[in-house]
DNA sequence: TGCAAAATAGAACGATCGTTCGTTTTTGTT
DNA sequence: AACAAAAACGAACGATCGTTCTATTTTGCA
Protein backbone atom coordinates (compact mmCIF):
# COMPACT_ATOMS: atom_id res chain seq x y z
CA UNK A 1 0.00 0.00 0.00
CA UNK A 2 2.54 2.25 1.39
CA UNK A 3 4.71 3.21 -2.00
CA UNK A 4 6.66 6.08 -0.06
CA UNK A 5 8.32 4.18 2.43
CA UNK A 6 10.49 2.07 -0.13
CA UNK A 7 13.61 3.81 -1.36
CA UNK A 8 13.00 7.28 -0.50
CA UNK A 9 16.24 9.08 -0.19
CA UNK A 10 16.36 12.93 1.48
CA UNK A 11 17.09 15.85 -1.14
CA UNK A 12 20.58 15.45 -1.73
CA UNK A 13 22.90 14.34 -3.98
CA UNK A 14 24.17 17.66 -3.96
CA UNK A 15 26.91 17.69 -0.28
CA UNK A 16 24.78 19.45 2.04
CA UNK A 17 22.04 22.02 0.96
CA UNK A 18 21.51 24.40 4.42
CA UNK A 19 18.16 26.23 4.43
CA UNK A 20 17.91 28.33 0.87
CA UNK A 21 20.46 26.70 -1.38
CA UNK A 22 19.65 24.08 -3.90
CA UNK A 23 16.78 22.37 -5.32
CA UNK A 24 12.94 23.65 -4.69
CA UNK A 25 11.42 21.64 -1.91
CA UNK A 26 7.80 20.49 -2.28
CA UNK A 27 5.65 20.56 0.51
CA UNK A 28 6.53 17.11 1.94
CA UNK A 29 10.26 17.76 2.59
CA UNK A 30 9.75 21.00 3.59
CA UNK A 31 7.64 19.90 6.51
CA UNK A 32 9.59 16.76 6.76
CA UNK A 33 12.49 19.30 7.42
CA UNK A 34 10.65 21.10 10.05
CA UNK A 35 9.66 18.22 12.11
CA UNK A 36 13.41 16.92 11.86
CA UNK A 37 14.67 20.62 13.14
CA UNK A 38 12.21 20.09 16.10
CA UNK A 39 13.17 16.67 17.02
CA UNK A 40 16.48 17.75 16.88
CA UNK A 41 15.99 20.17 19.57
CA UNK A 42 14.04 17.75 21.21
CA UNK A 43 15.90 15.27 21.31
CA UNK A 44 18.87 17.04 22.54
CA UNK A 45 17.19 17.48 25.41
CA UNK A 46 15.41 14.29 26.77
CA UNK A 47 17.67 11.95 24.68
CA UNK A 48 16.62 9.66 21.22
CA UNK A 49 15.00 7.61 23.51
CA UNK A 50 12.79 10.27 25.33
CA UNK A 51 12.03 11.46 22.07
CA UNK A 52 8.12 10.93 21.58
CA UNK A 53 6.21 10.85 18.45
CA UNK A 54 3.26 12.47 20.48
CA UNK A 55 5.37 15.35 21.82
CA UNK A 56 6.79 16.34 18.52
CA UNK A 57 3.30 16.49 16.80
CA UNK A 58 2.28 19.15 19.80
CA UNK A 59 5.78 20.88 19.06
CA UNK A 60 5.09 21.00 15.24
CA UNK A 61 1.42 21.63 15.29
CA UNK A 62 0.84 18.26 13.79
CA UNK A 63 -1.56 15.66 14.46
CA UNK A 64 0.62 12.77 15.10
CA UNK A 65 -0.30 10.75 12.32
CA UNK A 66 0.31 13.35 10.14
CA UNK A 67 4.27 13.19 11.93
CA UNK A 68 4.32 9.38 11.76
CA UNK A 69 3.42 9.12 8.11
CA UNK A 70 6.66 11.17 7.06
CA UNK A 71 8.81 8.75 8.60
CA UNK A 72 7.04 5.05 9.26
CA UNK A 73 8.67 4.21 12.03
CA UNK A 74 10.12 5.68 14.99
CA UNK A 75 13.33 4.09 14.78
CA UNK A 76 13.69 5.81 11.45
CA UNK A 77 12.72 9.16 12.71
CA UNK A 78 15.22 8.28 15.14
CA UNK A 79 17.45 8.22 12.44
CA UNK A 80 16.53 10.60 10.57
CA UNK A 81 17.59 12.72 13.52
CA UNK A 82 21.15 11.59 13.77
CA UNK A 83 21.79 12.27 10.07
CA UNK A 84 20.35 15.82 10.39
CA UNK A 85 22.82 16.12 13.53
CA UNK A 86 25.44 14.68 11.98
CA UNK A 87 25.41 17.39 8.75
CA UNK A 88 25.24 19.77 11.39
CA UNK A 89 28.30 18.93 12.95
CA UNK A 90 30.10 18.37 9.94
CA UNK A 91 28.99 21.75 8.64
CA UNK A 92 30.24 23.57 12.12
CA UNK A 93 33.37 21.73 13.35
CA UNK A 94 35.05 19.65 10.42
CA UNK A 95 34.61 21.53 6.94
CA UNK A 96 35.42 24.98 8.89
CA UNK A 97 39.21 23.31 10.09
CA UNK A 98 40.00 21.95 6.79
CA UNK A 99 40.45 25.31 5.84
CA UNK A 100 43.15 25.13 8.23
CA UNK A 101 46.72 24.30 6.98
CA UNK A 102 47.58 20.52 7.68
CA UNK A 103 49.18 19.42 10.91
CA UNK A 104 48.65 20.73 14.03
CA UNK A 105 46.99 23.94 12.92
CA UNK A 106 44.16 22.25 11.64
CA UNK A 107 44.04 19.55 14.94
CA UNK A 108 43.93 23.00 16.63
CA UNK A 109 41.05 24.23 14.40
CA UNK A 110 39.03 20.49 15.10
CA UNK A 111 39.52 21.06 18.93
CA UNK A 112 38.68 24.68 18.99
CA UNK A 113 35.50 24.02 17.02
CA UNK A 114 34.26 21.03 18.72
CA UNK A 115 34.80 23.20 21.93
CA UNK A 116 32.93 25.89 20.16
CA UNK A 117 29.76 23.58 19.58
CA UNK A 118 30.31 21.58 23.01
CA UNK A 119 29.71 24.29 24.59
CA UNK A 120 26.94 25.58 23.13
CA UNK A 121 25.68 22.50 24.03
CA UNK A 122 25.95 22.64 27.31
CA UNK A 123 22.35 23.88 27.62
CA UNK A 124 20.72 21.61 24.98
CA UNK A 125 22.91 18.24 25.01
CA UNK A 126 24.94 16.73 22.88
CA UNK A 127 23.29 13.61 21.07
CA UNK A 128 26.56 11.90 20.30
CA UNK A 129 27.01 11.60 23.63
CA UNK A 130 23.99 11.06 25.43
CA UNK A 131 23.00 8.25 22.55
CA UNK A 132 26.35 6.65 23.29
CA UNK A 133 24.93 6.00 26.44
CA UNK A 134 21.13 5.19 25.73
CA UNK A 135 22.25 2.53 22.82
CA UNK A 136 25.55 1.25 24.20
CA UNK A 137 23.99 -2.03 24.85
CA UNK A 138 20.81 -1.82 22.60
CA UNK A 139 21.89 -3.27 18.86
CA UNK A 140 19.69 -2.61 15.84
CA UNK A 141 20.13 0.14 13.05
CA UNK A 142 19.64 3.63 15.42
CA UNK A 143 22.59 2.27 17.16
CA UNK A 144 23.99 1.58 13.30
CA UNK A 145 23.81 4.89 12.65
CA UNK A 146 24.61 6.46 15.50
CA UNK A 147 27.92 4.23 16.20
CA UNK A 148 29.21 5.63 11.88
CA UNK A 149 28.46 8.89 12.42
CA UNK A 150 30.37 9.21 15.93
CA UNK A 151 33.32 7.14 13.96
CA UNK A 152 33.49 9.20 10.83
CA UNK A 153 34.19 11.94 13.11
CA UNK A 154 36.71 10.55 15.72
CA UNK A 155 38.19 9.40 12.68
CA UNK A 156 38.51 12.80 10.96
CA UNK A 157 40.29 13.92 14.30
CA UNK A 158 42.78 11.06 14.25
CA UNK A 159 43.63 11.57 10.63
CA UNK A 160 44.71 15.10 11.65
CA UNK A 161 46.90 14.05 14.72
CA UNK A 162 48.40 11.21 12.15
CA UNK A 163 49.16 14.44 9.88
CA UNK A 164 50.86 16.55 12.66
CA UNK A 165 52.94 13.97 13.27
CA UNK A 166 53.40 13.34 9.12
CA UNK A 167 54.50 16.93 9.26
CA UNK A 168 56.79 16.03 11.70
CA UNK A 169 55.46 18.55 14.62
CA UNK A 170 54.62 15.78 16.90
CA UNK A 171 57.45 13.58 18.36
CA UNK A 172 58.26 10.88 16.55
CA UNK A 173 57.48 8.15 19.47
CA UNK A 174 53.99 9.91 20.07
CA UNK A 175 51.14 7.53 19.32
CA UNK A 176 48.71 9.28 17.70
CA UNK A 177 45.54 7.00 18.65
CA UNK A 178 46.52 7.76 22.07
CA UNK A 179 46.67 11.58 21.70
CA UNK A 180 43.02 10.87 20.13
CA UNK A 181 41.88 9.31 22.99
CA UNK A 182 42.72 11.64 25.26
CA UNK A 183 41.29 14.09 23.66
CA UNK A 184 38.58 12.51 23.32
CA UNK A 185 38.25 12.62 27.24
CA UNK A 186 38.43 16.26 27.69
CA UNK A 187 35.46 16.98 25.64
CA UNK A 188 33.44 14.38 27.77
CA UNK A 189 34.64 15.53 30.87
CA UNK A 190 33.99 19.08 29.72
CA UNK A 191 30.25 17.49 28.78
CA UNK A 192 30.02 15.38 32.13
CA UNK A 193 31.18 18.33 34.85
CA UNK A 194 29.67 21.27 33.46
CA UNK A 195 26.28 20.09 31.95
CA UNK A 196 25.57 17.76 34.80
CA UNK A 197 27.35 18.57 37.33
CA UNK A 198 27.30 22.55 36.71
CA UNK A 199 31.11 22.87 37.64
CA UNK A 200 32.14 26.60 36.44
CA UNK A 201 35.67 26.26 35.48
CA UNK A 202 35.13 22.93 33.23
CA UNK A 203 35.79 25.20 29.75
CA UNK A 204 39.16 26.35 31.28
CA UNK A 205 40.13 22.85 32.22
CA UNK A 206 39.27 21.37 29.20
CA UNK A 207 41.18 23.81 26.61
CA UNK A 208 44.12 23.92 29.55
CA UNK A 209 44.03 19.76 29.19
CA UNK A 210 44.29 20.32 25.53
CA UNK A 211 47.61 22.41 25.46
CA UNK A 212 49.12 20.18 28.14
CA UNK A 213 48.31 17.26 25.55
CA UNK A 214 50.24 19.70 22.80
CA UNK A 215 53.01 20.62 24.99
CA UNK A 216 53.55 16.86 26.14
CA UNK A 217 53.46 15.35 22.36
CA UNK A 218 54.39 18.44 20.14
CA UNK A 219 58.08 19.51 19.61
CA UNK A 220 58.92 22.58 21.55
CA UNK A 221 58.59 25.32 18.50
CA UNK A 222 55.80 23.55 16.59
CA UNK A 223 52.85 24.55 19.49
CA UNK A 224 52.50 28.10 18.74
CA UNK A 225 48.96 28.69 18.03
CA UNK A 226 48.06 29.76 14.69
CA UNK A 227 46.63 33.35 16.05
CA UNK A 228 42.85 32.65 14.01
CA UNK A 229 42.59 29.45 15.85
CA UNK A 230 43.23 30.86 19.15
CA UNK A 231 41.12 33.68 19.11
CA UNK A 232 38.05 32.04 18.21
CA UNK A 233 38.39 31.18 21.76
CA UNK A 234 39.75 33.62 24.01
CA UNK A 235 36.67 35.65 23.24
CA UNK A 236 34.65 33.29 24.03
CA UNK A 237 34.81 32.68 27.91
CA UNK B 1 -4.77 5.23 55.31
CA UNK B 2 -1.36 4.16 54.14
CA UNK B 3 0.87 4.67 57.70
CA UNK B 4 3.62 2.78 56.32
CA UNK B 5 4.06 5.44 53.96
CA UNK B 6 5.19 8.33 56.15
CA UNK B 7 8.88 8.57 58.06
CA UNK B 8 9.92 5.03 56.42
CA UNK B 9 13.28 4.87 56.88
CA UNK B 10 15.86 2.18 55.44
CA UNK B 11 17.80 -0.05 58.37
CA UNK B 12 20.93 1.91 58.64
CA UNK B 13 21.99 3.73 61.54
CA UNK B 14 24.89 1.16 61.67
CA UNK B 15 27.34 2.29 58.48
CA UNK B 16 27.31 -0.11 56.05
CA UNK B 17 26.04 -3.95 56.36
CA UNK B 18 26.93 -6.16 53.66
CA UNK B 19 24.68 -9.18 53.10
CA UNK B 20 25.46 -11.75 56.59
CA UNK B 21 26.90 -8.60 59.02
CA UNK B 22 25.11 -7.09 61.66
CA UNK B 23 21.26 -6.67 62.44
CA UNK B 24 18.91 -9.98 61.75
CA UNK B 25 16.49 -8.62 58.92
CA UNK B 26 12.99 -9.21 58.92
CA UNK B 27 11.46 -10.48 55.88
CA UNK B 28 10.68 -7.16 54.47
CA UNK B 29 14.03 -5.57 54.42
CA UNK B 30 15.13 -9.45 52.73
CA UNK B 31 13.19 -9.13 49.85
CA UNK B 32 13.37 -5.34 49.92
CA UNK B 33 17.36 -6.38 49.40
CA UNK B 34 16.65 -8.37 47.05
CA UNK B 35 14.78 -6.10 44.53
CA UNK B 36 17.23 -3.36 44.80
CA UNK B 37 20.10 -5.60 43.63
CA UNK B 38 18.14 -6.98 41.02
CA UNK B 39 16.78 -3.88 40.23
CA UNK B 40 20.62 -2.72 39.93
CA UNK B 41 21.36 -4.89 37.47
CA UNK B 42 18.52 -4.05 35.39
CA UNK B 43 19.66 -0.10 36.11
CA UNK B 44 22.74 -1.08 34.34
CA UNK B 45 22.05 -2.14 31.72
CA UNK B 46 19.03 0.14 30.27
CA UNK B 47 19.83 3.11 32.59
CA UNK B 48 17.38 4.30 36.05
CA UNK B 49 14.97 5.86 33.60
CA UNK B 50 14.67 2.78 31.63
CA UNK B 51 13.57 0.86 34.87
CA UNK B 52 10.77 -0.06 35.14
CA UNK B 53 8.38 -1.60 37.83
CA UNK B 54 7.21 -4.35 35.93
CA UNK B 55 10.10 -5.74 34.73
CA UNK B 56 11.80 -5.71 37.84
CA UNK B 57 8.42 -7.67 39.06
CA UNK B 58 9.46 -10.23 36.40
CA UNK B 59 13.02 -10.57 36.94
CA UNK B 60 12.07 -11.36 40.99
CA UNK B 61 9.17 -13.35 40.53
CA UNK B 62 6.62 -10.96 42.45
CA UNK B 63 3.72 -8.66 41.58
CA UNK B 64 3.74 -5.52 40.49
CA UNK B 65 2.45 -4.44 43.08
CA UNK B 66 4.32 -6.44 45.88
CA UNK B 67 7.34 -4.64 44.27
CA UNK B 68 5.88 -1.15 44.25
CA UNK B 69 5.24 -1.79 48.05
CA UNK B 70 8.57 -1.21 49.16
CA UNK B 71 9.19 1.71 48.00
CA UNK B 72 5.92 3.95 47.20
CA UNK B 73 7.34 5.16 44.02
CA UNK B 74 9.36 4.74 41.02
CA UNK B 75 11.63 8.05 42.53
CA UNK B 76 12.46 6.12 45.96
CA UNK B 77 13.26 3.03 43.85
CA UNK B 78 15.67 5.13 41.32
CA UNK B 79 16.89 6.55 44.61
CA UNK B 80 17.24 3.49 45.95
CA UNK B 81 19.65 1.95 43.54
CA UNK B 82 21.84 5.19 43.34
CA UNK B 83 22.33 4.49 46.68
CA UNK B 84 23.57 0.86 46.57
CA UNK B 85 25.12 1.17 43.92
CA UNK B 86 27.28 4.21 45.28
CA UNK B 87 27.51 1.90 48.55
CA UNK B 88 29.13 -0.89 46.22
CA UNK B 89 31.32 1.84 44.51
CA UNK B 90 32.75 2.97 47.93
CA UNK B 91 33.48 -0.27 48.84
CA UNK B 92 35.35 -1.44 45.79
CA UNK B 93 37.03 1.79 45.13
CA UNK B 94 37.21 4.22 47.63
CA UNK B 95 37.64 2.37 50.53
CA UNK B 96 40.63 0.00 49.75
CA UNK B 97 42.33 2.89 48.36
CA UNK B 98 42.97 4.08 51.90
CA UNK B 99 44.81 1.32 52.81
CA UNK B 100 47.49 3.34 50.44
CA UNK B 101 50.06 6.21 51.78
CA UNK B 102 48.67 9.46 51.36
CA UNK B 103 50.13 11.12 48.28
CA UNK B 104 50.69 9.32 44.91
CA UNK B 105 50.78 5.85 46.27
CA UNK B 106 47.04 6.08 47.12
CA UNK B 107 45.73 8.01 43.85
CA UNK B 108 47.40 5.01 42.19
CA UNK B 109 45.29 3.30 44.35
CA UNK B 110 41.67 5.15 43.42
CA UNK B 111 42.64 5.24 39.52
CA UNK B 112 43.53 1.52 39.74
CA UNK B 113 40.16 0.48 41.39
CA UNK B 114 38.49 3.15 39.82
CA UNK B 115 39.52 1.05 35.97
CA UNK B 116 39.28 -2.24 37.82
CA UNK B 117 35.63 -1.05 38.49
CA UNK B 118 34.76 0.69 35.11
CA UNK B 119 36.46 -2.16 32.86
CA UNK B 120 33.91 -4.89 34.63
CA UNK B 121 31.33 -2.23 34.17
CA UNK B 122 32.13 -2.39 30.21
CA UNK B 123 29.66 -5.32 29.76
CA UNK B 124 27.28 -3.74 32.72
CA UNK B 125 26.98 -0.11 32.12
CA UNK B 126 28.04 2.38 35.09
CA UNK B 127 25.39 4.02 36.49
CA UNK B 128 27.44 7.25 37.43
CA UNK B 129 27.78 8.06 33.50
CA UNK B 130 24.56 6.89 32.09
CA UNK B 131 22.87 8.85 34.84
CA UNK B 132 24.40 11.98 34.42
CA UNK B 133 23.26 11.84 30.90
CA UNK B 134 19.70 10.47 31.90
CA UNK B 135 19.20 13.44 34.15
CA UNK B 136 21.28 15.96 33.66
CA UNK B 137 18.81 18.28 33.15
CA UNK B 138 15.99 16.96 34.72
CA UNK B 139 15.69 18.50 38.21
CA UNK B 140 14.07 16.32 41.02
CA UNK B 141 15.21 14.34 44.08
CA UNK B 142 16.49 12.06 41.60
CA UNK B 143 19.51 14.06 39.87
CA UNK B 144 20.06 15.21 43.50
CA UNK B 145 20.55 11.98 44.99
CA UNK B 146 22.97 11.10 41.89
CA UNK B 147 24.78 14.22 41.65
CA UNK B 148 25.42 14.36 45.44
CA UNK B 149 27.06 10.85 45.28
CA UNK B 150 28.89 11.71 41.77
CA UNK B 151 30.59 14.74 43.71
CA UNK B 152 31.44 12.90 47.03
CA UNK B 153 33.68 10.86 44.94
CA UNK B 154 34.98 13.26 42.04
CA UNK B 155 35.59 15.33 45.84
CA UNK B 156 37.37 12.06 46.97
CA UNK B 157 39.36 11.73 44.02
CA UNK B 158 40.85 15.42 44.45
CA UNK B 159 41.49 15.29 47.98
CA UNK B 160 43.98 12.99 47.27
CA UNK B 161 45.69 14.97 44.76
CA UNK B 162 45.65 17.96 46.86
CA UNK B 163 47.36 15.64 49.55
CA UNK B 164 49.90 14.64 46.66
CA UNK B 165 50.80 17.41 46.60
CA UNK B 166 50.70 18.37 50.01
CA UNK B 167 53.27 15.64 50.10
CA UNK B 168 55.39 17.41 47.69
CA UNK B 169 55.45 14.85 44.76
CA UNK B 170 53.88 17.11 42.04
CA UNK B 171 55.57 20.02 40.58
CA UNK B 172 55.09 23.55 42.77
CA UNK B 173 52.46 24.80 40.16
CA UNK B 174 50.75 21.51 39.09
CA UNK B 175 47.28 22.39 39.38
CA UNK B 176 44.70 19.64 41.33
CA UNK B 177 42.07 20.74 39.92
CA UNK B 178 42.82 20.70 36.37
CA UNK B 179 44.93 16.83 37.33
CA UNK B 180 41.34 15.50 38.99
CA UNK B 181 39.40 16.96 35.34
CA UNK B 182 42.13 14.86 32.67
CA UNK B 183 41.86 11.65 34.99
CA UNK B 184 37.69 12.06 35.03
CA UNK B 185 37.80 12.42 31.31
CA UNK B 186 40.40 9.17 30.70
CA UNK B 187 37.26 6.92 32.70
CA UNK B 188 34.46 8.66 30.59
CA UNK B 189 36.81 8.45 27.24
CA UNK B 190 37.32 4.81 28.55
CA UNK B 191 33.57 4.11 28.76
CA UNK B 192 32.90 5.76 25.75
CA UNK B 193 34.98 4.14 23.51
CA UNK B 194 35.15 0.92 25.18
CA UNK B 195 31.37 0.30 25.62
CA UNK B 196 29.59 2.14 22.93
CA UNK B 197 32.77 1.53 20.17
CA UNK B 198 33.94 -1.42 20.90
CA UNK B 199 37.28 0.19 20.29
CA UNK B 200 40.17 -2.48 21.47
CA UNK B 201 42.35 -0.84 23.06
CA UNK B 202 40.66 1.70 25.37
CA UNK B 203 41.79 -0.20 28.22
CA UNK B 204 45.24 0.24 27.48
CA UNK B 205 44.95 4.31 26.47
CA UNK B 206 43.26 4.99 29.72
CA UNK B 207 46.07 3.39 32.00
CA UNK B 208 48.76 5.11 29.16
CA UNK B 209 47.10 8.75 29.72
CA UNK B 210 47.04 8.12 33.65
CA UNK B 211 50.58 7.56 33.21
CA UNK B 212 51.07 10.41 31.06
CA UNK B 213 49.39 13.08 33.43
CA UNK B 214 51.18 11.44 36.30
CA UNK B 215 54.74 12.64 34.08
CA UNK B 216 53.39 15.92 33.65
CA UNK B 217 52.45 16.90 37.13
CA UNK B 218 54.76 14.37 39.25
CA UNK B 219 58.17 14.60 40.13
CA UNK B 220 60.77 12.98 38.27
CA UNK B 221 62.06 10.72 41.09
CA UNK B 222 58.33 10.30 42.96
CA UNK B 223 56.54 8.92 39.40
CA UNK B 224 57.56 5.48 40.38
CA UNK B 225 54.56 3.17 41.01
CA UNK B 226 54.24 1.33 44.25
CA UNK B 227 54.49 -2.57 43.44
CA UNK B 228 51.31 -3.35 44.96
CA UNK B 229 49.26 -0.87 43.00
CA UNK B 230 50.67 -1.70 39.94
CA UNK B 231 50.58 -5.55 39.59
CA UNK B 232 46.49 -4.88 40.62
CA UNK B 233 46.29 -4.25 36.66
CA UNK B 234 49.02 -6.07 34.77
CA UNK B 235 47.78 -9.08 35.42
CA UNK B 236 44.49 -7.93 34.27
CA UNK B 237 44.82 -6.39 30.69
C1' DT C 1 -10.68 25.06 -13.43
C1' DG C 2 -10.65 20.19 -12.51
C1' DC C 3 -8.56 16.01 -10.89
C1' DA C 4 -5.31 12.63 -9.35
C1' DA C 5 -1.82 12.40 -5.96
C1' DA C 6 0.29 13.79 -1.95
C1' DA C 7 -0.15 15.35 2.67
C1' DT C 8 -2.52 15.70 6.89
C1' DA C 9 -6.10 14.73 10.24
C1' DG C 10 -8.84 11.90 13.38
C1' DA C 11 -10.11 7.98 15.77
C1' DA C 12 -8.97 3.73 17.48
C1' DC C 13 -5.88 -0.46 18.59
C1' DG C 14 -3.09 -3.12 21.93
C1' DA C 15 0.70 -2.63 25.00
C1' DT C 16 2.97 -0.78 28.81
C1' DC C 17 3.63 2.53 32.19
C1' DG C 18 3.22 4.09 37.46
C1' DT C 19 -0.11 3.92 40.81
C1' DT C 20 -4.30 2.73 43.81
C1' DC C 21 -7.17 -0.28 46.35
C1' DG C 22 -9.16 -4.19 48.53
C1' DT C 23 -8.09 -8.92 49.56
C1' DT C 24 -5.33 -12.72 50.76
C1' DT C 25 -1.28 -14.81 52.40
C1' DT C 26 2.59 -14.92 55.26
C1' DT C 27 4.95 -13.63 59.22
C1' DG C 28 6.28 -12.90 64.28
C1' DT C 29 4.73 -12.97 68.81
C1' DT C 30 2.02 -14.33 72.81
C1' DA D 1 -2.93 -22.38 68.34
C1' DA D 2 -4.59 -17.72 67.89
C1' DC D 3 -4.24 -13.26 66.36
C1' DA D 4 -2.57 -8.68 64.87
C1' DA D 5 0.78 -6.77 61.77
C1' DA D 6 3.41 -7.00 57.82
C1' DA D 7 3.95 -8.46 53.21
C1' DA D 8 2.47 -9.87 48.79
C1' DC D 9 -1.12 -10.38 45.43
C1' DG D 10 -4.51 -9.35 41.66
C1' DA D 11 -7.31 -6.46 39.29
C1' DA D 12 -8.18 -2.18 37.67
C1' DC D 13 -7.32 2.97 36.76
C1' DG D 14 -5.92 6.69 33.54
C1' DA D 15 -2.21 8.09 30.71
C1' DT D 16 0.89 7.63 27.06
C1' DC D 17 3.28 5.05 23.81
C1' DG D 18 3.99 3.53 18.56
C1' DT D 19 1.21 2.18 14.99
C1' DT D 20 -2.81 1.32 11.71
C1' DC D 21 -6.69 2.61 9.17
C1' DT D 22 -9.89 5.47 6.85
C1' DA D 23 -11.32 10.03 5.78
C1' DT D 24 -10.42 14.73 4.62
C1' DT D 25 -7.76 18.47 3.09
C1' DT D 26 -4.21 20.44 0.39
C1' DT D 27 -1.14 20.48 -3.32
C1' DG D 28 0.78 20.47 -8.11
C1' DC D 29 -0.09 19.94 -12.76
C1' DA D 30 -3.04 19.30 -17.24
Amino acid sequence: MNISKIGLRAAPSKGRSASGAGRVMQKGQQTKQAIVDAALGLAAQIGLEGLSIGALAEVTQMSKSGVFAHFGSREELQISVIREYYARFSDEVFFPAMDEARGLPRVRALFANWMKRVTIELQSGCIFISGAVEFDDRPGPVREALASSVKTWLAAMYRAVVQAKEEGQLHADADEEQMAFEIHGLILALHYEARFLKHPRSIKHANQGFENILARYGKANACVPTLSTQSNFSSKE
